[in-house]
DNA sequence: TCGCAATATATTGCATGCAATAACTCAGAG
DNA sequence: CTCTGAGTTATTGCATGCAATATATTGCGA
């Protein structure tokens, strides 16, 4: 047979992915701060692995922009560079649009159907004022067309990016939004008593505060 | 300061960033062909450092879709897959079609003289069917968007899957080109003198024999 | 002669040890 | 009191050794 695939083979479980995951998913969700330096070896004793499969970890992060690694000398997660955040979701955005128009009329009758189910959900997690849900169900919608191309580069560059942008949006809205919401209560009491420092002074934590560079020391 | 930049540090040169340059450049220009299994002990030996710099190279290949890892068994050089060529193709075309809408109306002035001068001599190459002059104004002409948007993330996708596609215009054309035009004039010959059989088998060659997949065994 | 199983072998994954280097500390001089 | 410089330390980069596992080989049995 004339034809060996690069196929992907069967994924037996690799320490380095897992590590990766782990660690991309503690700086998404924040449990890592922008600044923060990571130290391999640390890392290694508390995941209970080697240096090895840390490292490699952190070379696919460094890759995806959440950490930075000067050489000889530290690695530490990135800090929220608007601009960087930008390019990301351009460079995302782009991935999109490719979808969008490749598979624009080759859609599966039911892969239409799935994404006018999603947006319903879209509409009515709005509604509701269920950003969480709606978020979700945006993703859901917009995956579609991603999964129906078949584009493993595509794939790829999607799944490099979107861990910058995510996290830029979680840290955002502080995890649940919850702080979010008391915050800008906050403001408008302040706001409405005419406390225009105290005011400006709440706006300046609300965009900058959580996105913080210098507020990372621990672990 | 609190404005700890994400800045990329002065690199000082890293062995891993060596061997991978390397180890793309031999795959790209056919040194190590599609289907070669590539054993990182013998690599590491050939470039004269340890295992460890040699794997990490080879992770970041096979990100890019160079190198095949299958994780407790081997790794090789990718086949040339049609398919995954045309999906990086359309990922690059995405990335060019992004830098040239957002810089449009914006490139200095110097940029655009540039990129009609590059122009020029694609045209002039082009009458004097110089191919491989062509290509590199062409490379030159489209770079200019890409290097004034400054988008770091554009870039990395760029490099990442740039060498796959490139790879697959070198090998189709055998290095030089010199190769298809002795097979060119082979086949019309053959189609002259009306033998159906050598013709239709040197056609195959053509299309075939190049990306080929098993005959690659050689060090 | 063919098939199957057990063993040997080769290759990658992970762990660990050593080296290089930049930053920090502290002492001394001006 | 400040600045400079040497020594120490901490962190990453690279080398090497061990373990796991899939494949190849060989011998035995049917």
């Amino acid at each position: 047979m004339p034809i060996p695939q690069n196929a992907a083979a069967v994924d037996r479980s690799l320490l380095r992915d897992d590590v990766y995951r782990r660690l991309r998913d503690a700086i998404v969700d924040g449990t890592f701060l922008p600044g923060e330096q990571l130290k391999d070896g640390e890392l290694a004793d508390w995941l209970g692995v080697s240096r090895t499969p840390v490292r490699e970890a952190l070379l696919r992060l460094g890759a995806s922009g959440l950490v930075v690694v000067v050489p000889g000398r530290s690695t530490t997660v990135s800090t929220i560079d608007p601009q960087a955040v930008r390019d990301a979701r351009d460079v995302i955005a782009a991935m999109h649009g490719l979808a969008v128009r490749e598979t624009a009329g080759r859609l599966a009758a039911d892969d239409v159907e799935r994404m006018r189910d999603a947006n319903r959900r879209f509409a009515e997690a709005l509604a509701a004022d269920d950003v969480a849900t709606a978020l979700d169900a945006d993703e859901e919608l917009h995956r579609i067309p991603v999964a129906a191309l078949r584009n493993r580069a595509l794939e790829a560059v999607l799944e490099q990016f979107e861990p910058l942008v995510r996290r830029a949006e979680l840290l955002r809205f502080s995890g649940d939004g919850r702080a979010s919401v008391d915050r800008h209560e906050q403001l408008i009491e302040l706001l409405a008593a005419g406390d225009a420092e105290g005011a400006a002074s709440v706006n300046f934590d609300i965009w900058h505060s959580l996105p913080a560079e210098d507020d990372a020391e621990a672990q």
